[in-house]
DNA sequence: AAGGCGTGGCA
DNA sequence: TTGCCAAGCCT
């Protein structure tokens, strides 16, 4: 009878993969350099972990680039003007990131002399660092043998060792293969090997099985279905919500923002005046709702997707006398958009409304109907 | 402890 | 097109 072997998976043969096969990332350094005594900047590792988080590579490099040139050391970010660190992360999501990155930079400036704490307790103690992001900083930065478990990670030891409860129920069975699989030795280089696997080879759909380090030790291989793991508990429908927003424009050619509130859903981003959002369908998206009284147009409609619900925006747009109107925001100069802290939903929302506020960056194609 | 919290790319 | 997914944290 024809026997299958599975063998036990090493930190020696991923480790092998990756000194041939690793990304090369701005914030990284090459095991070729560590090699030289290179040591990674705890303050660009800690930075490109917390804009990593349930974030692609290729939407965080230009960040990640923007903010060292202006904030060359966590000292800079320290003082930096919060308003200044909500625009400069204007568009990259999960906007209490963003406050808790000042947070935590002030904390490593004024608490521990602007060096980051080197244990993997420390650094969570953190503002906006949790389980995951203290393992990596702590390995990555400080070759702490921490086990270091991300969603990459996850789906790894879920095929590995084929395991069959649902995420997240399955994590501290996950989390303690990791421990037992990360070396003394380059649980740095481990911890970005293994999120390298998941991210290059042992992806969601159509796993590299060929290529991997790990396909003689890999149970889900073995029972040939990769793709069954992780399982995942089911999702949620996503409710639609709905609202209008209101674009005026004043003779000087100003627009009027706002601040939101700090806390929750966009908080402490700018916006155009908004009303709630709703789930009824009707009521409140009518410019019945305005702000203030002027010549509320239709503008056409704005869909945008949070992580919890679809938007659905009725877009108004109102010409009107210069500095009109203020009580709660202020105008600014549509010239000057860009340097604001819009969201994303809102810059599509002020881009229906006014189609060239937005020359220098990207376009919003998905431009609603009229009515 | 389950749900709130963005966005863009991809198949 | 639509759903899935991404180096999670906080309350």
């Amino acid at each position: 009878m024809m026997t299958t072997t599975i063998e036990s998976p090493t930190a020696a043969s991923l480790l092998a993969w990756y000194d041939r096969h690793h990304r090369d990332l701005p914030w990284r350094v090459s095991p070729a350099m560590a090699t030289r005594g290179i040591r990674p900047d705890p303050y660009h590792i800690w930075l490109s972990e917390v804009m990593l988080q349930q974030t692609t590579v290729p939407a965080v490099k230009a960040y990640f680039a923007k903010f060292l040139e202006r904030w060359p050391t966590v000292r800079d970010l320290a003082a930096a003007p919060t308003d200044d660190v909500m625009a400069a992360w204007a568009g990259l999501g999960y906007y209490a990131r963003a406050r808790n990155l000042k947070k935590c930079a002030e904390a490593v400036t004024a608490e521990h002399g602007g060096r980051f704490p080197d244990t993997e307790d420390g650094l969570r103690a953190l503002p906006g660092i949790g389980d995951y992001t203290a393992a990596a900083v702590a390995a990555i930065a400080f070759e702490r043998q921490a086990a270091v478990m991300d969603a990459n990670v996850e789906r790894v030891i879920s095929r590995l060792y084929a395991i069959a409860t649902p995420l997240p129920a399955a994590k501290p069975l996950m989390k303690q293969k990791v421990a037992l699989l990360t070396p003394a030795d380059r649980p740095g280089d481990f911890a970005q090997a293994m999120m390298d696997l998941g991210a290059t080879i042992c992806t969601p759909k159509r796993p590299a099985c060929s290529l991997c380090p790990f396909n003689n030790a890999c149970e889900a291989l073995r029972l040939h279905d990769p793709e069954h793991f992780p399982v995942k508990a089911a999702k949620k429908e996503k409710p639609v919500r709905q609202g209008a927003a209101f674009v005026a424009v004043n003779g000087d050619g100003e627009i009027y923002l706002r601040r939101r509130i700090a806390s929750g859903l966009l908080g402490g981003m700018t916006e155009v005046p908004t009303t709630g959002w709703t789930a009824r369908i009707d009521g409140e998206t009518s410019a019945a709702a305005a702000p203030f009284p002027a010549d509320w147009q239709p503008a056409g409609t704005v869909t945008h997707v949070f992580t919890h619900f679809e938007l659905r925006l009725s877009i108004y747009r109102a010409q009107v006398a210069s500095s009109a109107f203020r009580n709660d925001g202020w105008w600014e100069p549509v010239t000057n958009l860009e340097a604001q802290a819009l969201p994303t939903v809102m810059k599509k929302a002020i881009a229906q409304a006014i189609p060239r506020a937005f020359t220098k960056t990207k376009t919003f194609e998905k431009a609603g109907h009229n009515s």
